[in-house]
RNA sequence: CGCGGAGUGGAGCAGUAUGGUAGCUCGUCGGGCUCAUAACCCGAAGGUCGUAGGUUCAAAUCCUGCCUCCGCAACCA
């Protein structure tokens, strides 16, 4: 066992980019860094757990647009949910950063100029691409064939100024705090990111755009805004008060002893972030902890299923502390982790309801059917007890390990351990038999005296993974606030001998599997069919990527714009794969007056055969593009059905006809 | 040959740096118990550890080839 007197401690989720409603992915993250700090506490340390959203960019900008809203009214309706979602699932956040808070702003402005000052960030220009729909300019390395990998039309020759901060400084250091340091954890990807990123050669990062304007403006050029590297990752520092005089924290608690993030987003926070401090010479935080995504029912979170997997929807189902237990108990550190209805109503009976609720139920019912609720004086010990004090007054130093590591599924496992030893000691003991006879009353006692300690012991460290529901076991077995303090978890006797229970109501009902699984599947259905809700991404904070989502609410159209688009007919003569590409399929069409090829992306739903001599609709008036080496003139539409993709065929309409 | 990860009883996973009885959870089957939320406890069945070779007295574990899946990077016109 630990004990940390005002040690300090520093734990961050990512911030979240807020342009749709939080979903199960970001509640995992959160939940495991509030876990976590909820233990460091009750170990006596002095904790800042800290958490936010990140509201600038293009992104927000545009789907504040077609919401026809500020983009800060529009952050400000969806930040909302994210705080009435901490709040239901118990997030003890000590402080909530907002990107668009003004001391952020002044701090990143500083932070900005600052790198500027020492030669780290330099003005430059793109002479590379710009992709006009795209708005997007892509250094040469990203290019596709030189066209713009996000859309594949060709990119234009555009110069636009630009702000670079200078990576390659930093390159040595960086390789060596992946590859020699458990900085990052767990470290199977550090490899990886050092092949990909580093090897190459680390490439100078923009870090500031003229293309929108939703974002904090650099102070000494005020046509640029900072782009989304320094404005977001400082967050973990201006949240302290660096650069600001708003909080006072930094010298206390940086550097920060746990990022934790999403694989997604481990790049930035593996790469640029340590480089950024290493530029602004600040010390390194300690651990970046990378999970996996969240799948559901094997397939990856997104889409409809966002809506499904509603995290308040489940809380008000299960109880939000059970969705807390599934989600910290079934993911691992690195992995994915499958998030199935089956899988997470099993867990939370097998371990909840059937491990430790009923361990709760039997020992309290026990005590007041035998004893009245309170146990007599007398006590006696025997066989089997050294057993169980043992494992469960060793049990804190287990956690206290994996906690230490951001292992929590494996400190969720050995608490439970413990409880299925309690479970088995009942067996051993065969209180009822004891019950039979006055004689061995002393020993009944002392059999149930265990238990309940075993279940003090137990309840309080999971209290800090299930913090509504512990109080209520400690209700029961007659805890009080002293008794419940981590310091005691690591040895027998606090309870006094001669404690009084109070049996109330069941902790975690049994939930019928097979009833529910049907309830939960309703409910999929009518939310994929009813819902006209935008995809939720599977994961935080996706916005670096720069892939594409759909609009929140699609934009309403006259006639004459759609009049430009040109439909028509158009049959397929020949059809092969795009070696290269895995999607890809090359298609030669007759469109009436010749012969065009047509890049198509379903080669995971159609073999060339299938196409080969059939109608299909065409977009004839596409601008050209290469895509994977081949060039694209035009589209053919299909249908997004689910997963699959449904090419629109055509049946008797002669190659050329004009569709509207 | 872009980079990396993974293939272990029905399902999900550990074990593989230091070769030597293949382990866990769930499920299945049988038994026990009755304090408890039809919960709890015990036992059993079930795996030639993706595949083909190689090294070795001995390989899930080391080496080589191959197959399959996944992630990253890319291409979803």
């Amino acid at each position: 066992m630990q004990k940390h007197n005002g040690e300090k401690y520093y734990i961050t989720t990512p911030i979240y980019y807020p342009s749709g409603n939080p979903h199960i992915g970001h509640c995992y993250t959160t939940a495991a860094c509030d876990s976590i700090a909820r233990y460091k506490r009750m170990q006596g340390c002095d904790v800042m757990f800290l958490t936010g959203t990140d509201e600038h960019g293009q992104k927000i900008e545009q789907k504040a647009n077609e919401a026809g809203v500020t983009p800060k009214a529009y952050v400000d309706k969806i930040v909302e949910k994210f705080k009435s979602l901490w709040q239901y699932m118990n997030i003890s956040y000590d402080r909530y950063i907002r990107t668009t808070d003004d001391y952020h702003v002044a701090a990143v402005q500083k932070i900005f100029k600052d790198l500027y000052d020492k030669g780290y960030i330099y003005k430059g220009e793109y002479k590379g691409k710009y992709c006009t729909p795209c708005e997007s300019f892509w250094t040469e390395s990203q290019l596709v064939d030189g066209k713009c990998p996000d859309c594949g039309r060709p990119v234009v020759e555009a110069k636009e100024e630009a702000y670079f901060f200078k990576m390659s400084p930093f390159a040595e250091r960086i390789e060596k705090l992946l590859t020699e340091t458990d900085y990052l954890r767990p470290k199977t990807r550090a490899l990886e990111l050092v092949n990909n990123f580093i090897k190459p050669g680390l490439a100078d990062l923009c870090v500031s755009r003229t293309s929108f304007r939703w974002g904090i403006p650099v102070t000494f050029d005020e046509k640029h805004v900072v782009y989304v590297w320094i404005d977001a990752l400082s967050n973990y520092i201006t949240a302290l008060g660096y650069g600001n005089d708003r909080y006072n924290d930094y010298d206390t608690f940086w550097p920060a002893d746990v990022h934790m993030v999403a694989k997604d987003i481990m790049r930035f926070h593996a790469i640029i972030w340590p480089a950024m401090l290493m530029a602004l010479d600040l010390p390194l935080p300690k651990h970046l902890a990378v999970h996996g995504w969240i799948t559901f029912d094997g397939k990856k979170m997104g889409k409809s299923l966002g809506n499904v997997v509603d995290p308040f929807m489940l809380g008000e189902r299960y109880g939000a502390d059970a969705i807390r237990y599934h989600i910290l108990r079934e993911m691992a550190l690195g992995a994915d982790s499958s998030f199935s209805n089956e899988i997470m109503i099993n867990r939370i009976n097998t371990d909840l309801a059937n491990g430790l609720g009923n361990l709760v139920s039997r020992t309290v019912a026990m005590a007041e059917k035998y004893f009245g609720g309170t146990l007599p004086e007398q006590q006696q010990s025997g066989d089997f007890d050294d057993d169980l004090i043992a494992q469960a007054t060793a049990l804190s130093a287990i956690v206290d390990e994996y906690v230490d590591k951001t292992q929590l599924n494996k400190a969720l496992e050995a608490i439970f351990n413990v409880v299925a030893r309690a479970n088995k000691y009942i067996d051993e003991t065969t209180p009822w038999i004891l019950a039979k006879d006055e004689s061995s009353y002393p020993r009944l006692a002392c059999v149930l005296y265990n238990l309940l300690e075993t279940i003090r012991i137990v309840s309080t460290l999971l209290s800090a993974f299930m913090p509504s529901t512990m109080p209520m076991v400690w209700e029961q077995i007659g805890a009080d606030k002293d008794a419940v303090a981590y310091d005691t978890t690591d040895t027998f006797g606090t309870l006094p001998r001669t404690v009084t229970v109070h049996k109330g109501a069941i902790i975690f009902p049994r939930i019928d599997v097979e009833k529910e699984i049907g309830e939960l599947n309703k409910l999929i259905s009518t939310a994929q069919t009813a819902s006209a809700k935008p995809a939720e991404k599977p994961a935080v904070e996706k916005k670096a990527s720069g892939a594409a989502e759909k609009p929140e609410g699609v934009a309403v159209i006259g006639i004459e714009d759609f009049m430009k688009v040109r439909l028509c007919a158009a049959k397929i003569l020949a059809c092969e794969p795009v070696k290269k590409s895995r999607k890809l399929l090359k298609l030669t069409l007759d469109d009436g007056t010749g012969e065009r090829t047509v890049a198509s992306g379903i080669a995971q739903y159609y073999t060339p055969d299938e196409l080969t001599g059939k109608t299909v609709v065409l977009v004839s008036n596409l601008k050209p593009a290469v895509l994977c080496g081949v060039e694209s003139n035009g589209m053919i539409l299909a249908a997004d059905a689910g997963d699959d993709v449904k090419v629109i065929f055509l049946e008797d309409i002669a190659p050329g006809s004009l569709i509207r």
